[in-house]
DNA sequence: TATGAATGAGTATTCATTCAT
DNA sequence: TATGAATGAATACTCATTCAT
């Protein structure tokens, strides 16, 4: 009986192993070739499979994709968690979070490409599904999570927090796809500084209203 | 000899008119069916023309992807540029200015999806071109430009006003881009009320600066 | 010795139950989605199998479907048997077993598919096997012998009773394909009444001649 | 002006000649390999064309099977209307206008599987189209008028004579079904005599019929 | 300037079957 | 006996582009 749990659980693993390996290829192919070049095809090529072998592990395109899209918003979370892990003042930890998102995409630009892909849920017929959306928001949110935190350690109420996160999301996000597509470097500026002034603003009107209030 | 000349006049300008069509196709085939849809032969069909045709007209379909997208700058740089004829007080003009640029891409947001997707110049081999690039960076440029101008007529030196002008286009990127694929409904907010935060808390810290050293 | 007899007596009729659930399954699909849908995979999961698996029990998709086929030809050899069983007049006997048999079909049109789907042995290199067809033949005869049993006892030749016979199997075919097919619909009439206007016609013969000779 | 005319008219001209070269290889595929082989590659592949060329011809596989059934059921309204035009009695007309339909599908088996594969209409989401299916199902009765219309001479009534017609129809239908299938044989039968057998009794009933009310 | 015709490469997905375990 | 994994061939159809006319 153990002997087959055991065996059974090495099963699994080496499934799980199998699954790791195709994503894994996903990955690369995205990397090389973008969102446009990463066909069935190709993704199977790399993964050393027939396209139809990967039909086996995964129910479709886009259930790879979302795989990929799951692991790369779980390194995010972990790269966010340990950089604010390291810093003990809120305005230190808010910084630190806002910048590792930051960092994180500006290092892996095709990672933002597949989530803007695929969290255009609802339009499409095989969006995800609702179930996989949720868990794929979730993820997000968690690695977004430090940045509200740490605001209201600064003594922000919950909602402004909610509101300075999301704003954090949504210029770290502009200033990528603007030096994605070539947009910043046009204007002769570089996007990691004013990401890093976006935030040293925030930062420095917190600091001046907790003086007031407190 | 003038004959000839008011002939080549005449032939330019039937040639311009038939192009002219072929991108109001063009914009209409986005509009409806957004960049996946806006085959060549859908904008073809949609000009009353043969696929084939439009090969005399442009070089391939990203160049009449291309001429849409300067169109529809040119249309946000008027916009822009009424808005600001408007208001008298410079925070009226950045605020304004601002919040039409935004509003142009939150009620045109193909229009939005196309520049994206035509300024991944540059590793595409057939991305434009740089002279076109060029261009059409020019016509953005201007559309942004009275957002720079009414900073500067607030006090803040022109290297600061054009951080501003260029933070300002990317929050409004950003927030487009976090609304059109559902993530800024996902945390309960309003992309056009966090764009009008944005602007008002530098217009309150412009105001501020200018206090203290005014 | 008998020990073992006894185990493989067993052993045998496990086997047989799981070919029939298996088959029982794959009548379910069929009837469910037609031909087309009754693909292996989709016989393997109503059964609760892996497609694999089914190796075991069949030698090819072809085989399961010989066998379901086989079950639906004794099912109608019962039904038209017990029609007959009621009629005391040849007369009866001979229009009740010819509308068994058609409304059997009537009421299963998908057994009747499977039918010529399997019958057209011969030409592919998988059809059935000579005596798997020869097994099916001696199902579908028997299913129609009351018929040319009852021609007999109304005076007719033995040869002119099996003429009888093939013919109203031809006829109901006809039709019920004609019904299938949406044709019987188009020219206003009734597949039922049609065929049993058919046997009527042949019984006011036959019993006319009888009249005559007799 | 005429000269142009005349170009479209060539040019009309080519244009259904290759349609027709395309109907013509599809007909071979059919005849060689039944409806299962008619892929669109197979038959692209026998006029000489690649897959997508056949699109600029045809809308989709379907129309093409259309278009061959089309000319199929004209093949056959010639066939029998010839047949007819020889016998001079309604009684002649009746049998040779059944015999000439059985005939024709004995002889081409594949069309009669064609004809029953494409009237399945309504079911498929690409069935044809309804004005298809109408073009077609009047082509079809145009082929089995003669039998009505011959009946109709030999005294019965116009209901009557449509329910001949169709009764022929189905028994025709059936017995090729049967042949096709290999179960005529296996009765030691002939479908054309079945067939003939089926209509003299049908003649010989009409004419005692005129017989006693004459 | 415009068309009809054609190409070749590409798309995701399904299928029956096989084989090592 | 059963499974998970894999294959290779097949499916209809779409795409941007080219070229002779």
């Amino acid at each position: 009986m153990m002997a087959q749990q055991r065996r059974q659980g090495r099963t699994q693993a080496v499934r799980d192993l199998k699954r790791e390996l195709i994503v894994e290829a996903a990955r690369r192919v995205f990397e090389a070739e973008g969102l446009d070049g990463a066909s069935l095809r190709a993704i199977a090529a790399q993964a050393g499979y027939t396209p139809a072998a990967l039909y086996f592990h995964f129910d479709s395109k886009e259930a790879i994709y979302a795989e990929v899209l799951r692991s790369s918003l779980a390194n995010l979370s972990k790269v966010v968690a340990q950089a604010v892990a390291r810093m003990k003042t809120p305005a230190g930890r808010l910084r630190v979070a806002a910048m590792a998102f930051f960092d994180f995409y500006a290092r892996n630009p095709r990672d933002l490409d597949l989530g803007f892909y695929l969290f255009r849920g609802g339009m499409k017929p095989k969006g995800l599904g609702a179930e996989r959306d949720e868990e794929l928001n979730t993820a997000l949110s968690e690695a977004l999570r430090p940045i509200a935190e740490a605001a209201e350690a600064l003594g922000v109420s919950r909602d402004e927090a909610e509101i300075l996160m999301v704003g954090a999301f949504a210029h770290a996000s502009g200033l990528l796809l603007l030096e994605h597509t070539g947009r910043i470097r046009m204007f002769g500026m570089s996007a990691p500084k004013l990401m890093a002034r976006y935030v040293d603003d925030w930062i420095e009107r917190l600091e001046q209203r907790g003086a007031r209030t407190g």
